[in-house]
DNA sequence: AGAATAGTGTCTGTCAGACAGTATCGC
DNA sequence: GCGATACTGTCTGACAGACACTATTCT
């Protein structure tokens, strides 16, 4: 008898959502509560529903709804992981994406009593991860990091309003290194993702122009 | 009755192979054979095979090995397309791919009796092509030149020996303009991937080096 | 010699990295 | 004034674009 896998593989979604606490690079993870893998911690995921989503980012957006009480404003693919190994139910694909949460919004996240959820040191995972999410979590990251380096600017992982030194802490948080701060404004200062506003923000010390992000800038 | 595509999508996989012919960069285009879309120009494709492929890039390889009678050196992933729309006979997934053919073995096509083959300029493309293969195209040529811009050289279209001119004029293809000479080879003069031969082209003119790939380059 | 192609040298502007300096707040 | 943070100025070296120059072959 051969499996219903080899005829039909398992479709599923897997997404590596960022955000940024304490000014570190996070990943929200999930501990499986079924089997497969139970009790391995893992990417967030889900099987494809042909019959409700209108695409495999549909999909994605429907898995994260549920552990995210907000609007996602950026999902973006990464890869695709294939092969009959991978997934001990048989031959399985996984589209992985990545997403970005405003680090002002971290804490909505869905309660849940079936499954843990947890924000993990994106740079340095304490775990290992259920199937293949090293990997997988390895390959959003460094996408992450190219858009950066390639002077795109994290915006969708920022508050409506911001500074300019939290703009770069995020920055630093995502390539693991401090970055000059010189350097880093006038980088930026070219940009027409960023809008200066009128507006500071007061503290114990000098205070800061906010900025927003430009309406149709691009990540 | 719902179809049986809205419990298992049709999982496909297509590809841009990329070569250069009188100095232009060209894709491999088929002519439709069977419905749907028959007739229309497209990229070649194939459905997944759970029983045989051991993952959608070797999905990728067997359906190039139909068209072409080379081993391939270089395959990767571009995107995945998926919806219940871009295919009329329903909820489907493809995943694109794109691969080089090295130019001294454009004529390596196998012939075949059902559908036909063409090289069709890849910036320019003359003819709309089927389902949605014309955002397909535009996204692996996305790829192919930021690579190029971002300093990688694209040794998998050479021959195994070739002159840095044939070299620059392979990488103008891509781009679609010309390159500076002094510009180009100062570039890859930094460059690991190029190992200089003791061998010398022998023409009309002064004789020029010859270089081949260094044998773990990265593109 | 002249045509043709291979390959180099040089000038200039721009920008990144490094680091020091100035500005403006609370206390 | 002092600490703290925001923000700017400047020096230097590397590199890109542009373009002229030299080198080596064939006819």
């Amino acid at each position: 008898m051969i499996s219903n896998r080899e005829l039909y593989p398992l479709i599923s979604v897997d997404i590596a959502l960022f955000s940024v606490v304490e000014e570190t690079l996070k990943v929200l993870l999930v501990k499986r509560a079924q089997e497969p893998e139970a009790k391995k911690w893992a990417l967030p995921g889900g099987v494809l529903k042909p019959d409700r989503d209108i695409s495999l980012e549909a999909t994605a957006r429907r898995v994260l709804a549920d552990k995210v009480a907000v609007e996602l404003p950026h999902l973006e693919e990464v890869a695709t992981y294939s092969g009959p190994d991978r997934d001990p139910r048989g031959w399985s694909i996984a589209v992985l994406f990545y997403a970005l949460l405003p680090h002002d919004q971290v804490n909505a996240l869905v309660r849940s009593k079936v499954e843990a959820l947890s924000w993990e040191n994106a740079l340095s995972p304490e775990n290992l991860l259920a199937f293949d999410h090293t990997a997988q979590l390895q390959a959003a990251l460094e996408i992450l990091r190219d858009k950066v380096v390639s002077h795109a600017l994290p915006l969708h992982l920022m508050p409506e309003k911001f500074t300019l030194t939290a703009l770069q802490r995020t920055c630093e948080a995502i390539l693991g290194g401090p970055i000059d701060k010189s350097v880093f404004r006038r980088r930026i200062r070219g940009s027409h993702d960023l809008i200066e506003l009128d507006e500071f923000v007061r503290g114990a010390q000098r205070p800061a122009h906010l900025y927003r992000a430009s309406e149709g800038f691009k990540f």
